[in-house]
DNA sequence: CTTTTGGTATGCATAAACGCATGGATTGGT
DNA sequence: ACCAATCCATGCGTTTATGCATACCAAAAG
């Protein structure tokens, strides 16, 4: 029998706590609202009755935007330690549930929710009516730690030891581009070929750049006329004859408006993997869409 | 600007969880009830919405007592945790409190309590009206990292680092008996004389019981006939002439009852700490409270 | 200077949560 | 084996919180 505790230092309203948390975090009032779900006099009231409750002013208002004041941060602290608790918590809760009806987000690349996935969730929602998909397109990879999402597709190997992940599959990007562009470059063949041609590149030109220089690509940052962070903008850009495109070829050799440039050429390969967090990784459902991306995608 | 955030996974009701934790470590619904103040359906139904709402049974029902499930006991961690970040956050805004008006908590030994401590806050009262008292009495130091105490009246020195301590006063503790009783003893002068005395002992007996051993008391275990862990207790079977009590001289001296045995022999010297947490030591009126113990006990 | 946009307070009707009282059920003690 | 104590579930009346609509305000855009 452990010694009687005393609970009176929790007993103030966690809701209260909670709305100060991401209004704090939010900026706003109403952003707050929105991000939680509720309607802002509800954030305003609830707000307000945690300052009251606790006795202490926690926001200062200039005009019109509120600043936190030094009590407000320091309790701000606190809240996100709750809050942090809190992502676990709903984390580990979702990961328990073995209820096959609910919903499952996936985070992919746009190429991949664009291009590649729908056929695959179309077949998948044939097979389990009960799951419902939610697709998180961002450039950069969802954060799986706060649940932006439950499942990524990623293209390198997390390094957190809470992530499980799954290579599933080895891509092979090439180069793509319309046959009138790549008549203009003479038909290359091999790389020292495309020293004036025009890449449409990704945000993240350095690396790209320094795997081709790699390669013996005669090229610099000068061939990257184009830059967008939106695979699919890319995509739209190759297919308008602006250049160069590097693409999964999954993608490009189903495209009958792009060819292959130097058909030939070996592929850069790069590999695809399947992500969740260990702890949801229990979830009935979530492992159901893993493995049915799993095979579908290898 | 940061990036915004993903709030979904922590719009799920936090009271609802912090039902769930006050249950889970009280063990039942009622003592959850009582311990946040509310009623007991009230409790049970939002661990009930709880279960619902993250979809995952939590207790087990094994006819009365309710037992965690595995899922059950995943989720309490992270629920601890919330409750952790709560108690700091309210440790934080009391202590940024700085309102004259309301109540401070103080913990002492039910002497300290019963005896020298009634006088000295009826002042404190007249001077300051506004400050209610609550007075926690217990034999083992009350936790000041909980709250379960603003201010806490010790005898030896506290090693958190969290807690700022005070030594007010060096107290001397004497031995007291009725006058019959110390009669029946031949009235003795030296520490050898007492080997047949009774003594009433706090239940820390063995402490005591070394302290006075190498002071060169020829005692053993045998001597403390009567044992209780209240000196309120202790000191009324002193004045039954049942034993020797050892408390404080200046409650001791203060009754007419009883006398000193042993009057000239040097008293045991014991520090005495006002201690309080770091974090709520701004909160005005806690301070006013701590600084007037400082000048009454001293 | 006016307009527009994004944000905050107030009033009121509705919906949700709460407390009280009660009944059923289990445990522990005599 | 019974009784007392303790605990949990249900129903109902009341309190409380929420959402909607709206008015108000400040800052940026035209």
């Amino acid at each position: 029998m452990h010694k009687r505790m005393d609970w009176s230092a929790i007993t103030f309203d966690w809701n209260r706590a909670r709305a100060f948390l991401v209004t704090a975090e939010e900026g706003s009032l109403s952003a707050a609202a929105r991000a939680l779900g509720l309607a802002q006099p509800t954030v305003g009231r609830q707000v307000e009755a945690f300052q009251e409750e606790l006795g202490v002013v926690l926001f200062e208002r200039a005009g019109h935007s509120l600043t936190l004041t030094p009590a407000g941060q320091a309790l701000l602290e606190y809240a996100r330690a709750m809050g942090e608790a809190a992502v676990g918590l709903s984390r580990v809760a979702y990961g328990q549930n073995d209820d096959m009806h609910g919903r499952v987000t996936i985070g992919a690349s746009d190429a991949y929710a664009g291009i590649l996935l729908p056929p695959i969730l179309e077949k998948l929602q044939e097979q389990e009516p009960g799951i419902s998909i939610s697709l998180v397109v961002s450039n950069d990879a969802a954060d799986l730690l706060r649940r932006e999402a439950d499942i990524a597709i990623r293209n390198f190997q997390p390094k957190e030891p809470d992530l499980i992940a799954k290579r599933v599959r080895t891509a092979y990007a090439r180069f793509y581009a319309t046959p009138e562009y790549r008549a203009t470059l003479g038909d290359p063949t091999q790389p020292g070929d495309l020293g004036e041609a025009r890449f449409i590149g990704m945000d993240d030109t350095g690396t790209m750049l320094g795997i081709m220089q790699k390669m013996g690509f005669p090229i610099t940052t000068e061939n990257f006329t184009v830059t967008t962070g939106n695979f699919l903008v890319m995509w739209a850009l190759v297919k308008r004859g602006m250049g160069i495109g590097v693409l999964d070829d999954r993608i490009g050799d189903h495209d009958a408006e792009v060819v292959r440039v130097m058909p030939d050429f070996p592929p850069l390969e790069f590999p695809v993997y399947l992500v969740a967090h260990r702890d949801i990784y229990q979830n009935r459902r979530l492992r159901f869409v893993f493995d049915f991306l799993s095979t579908a995608l290898a």
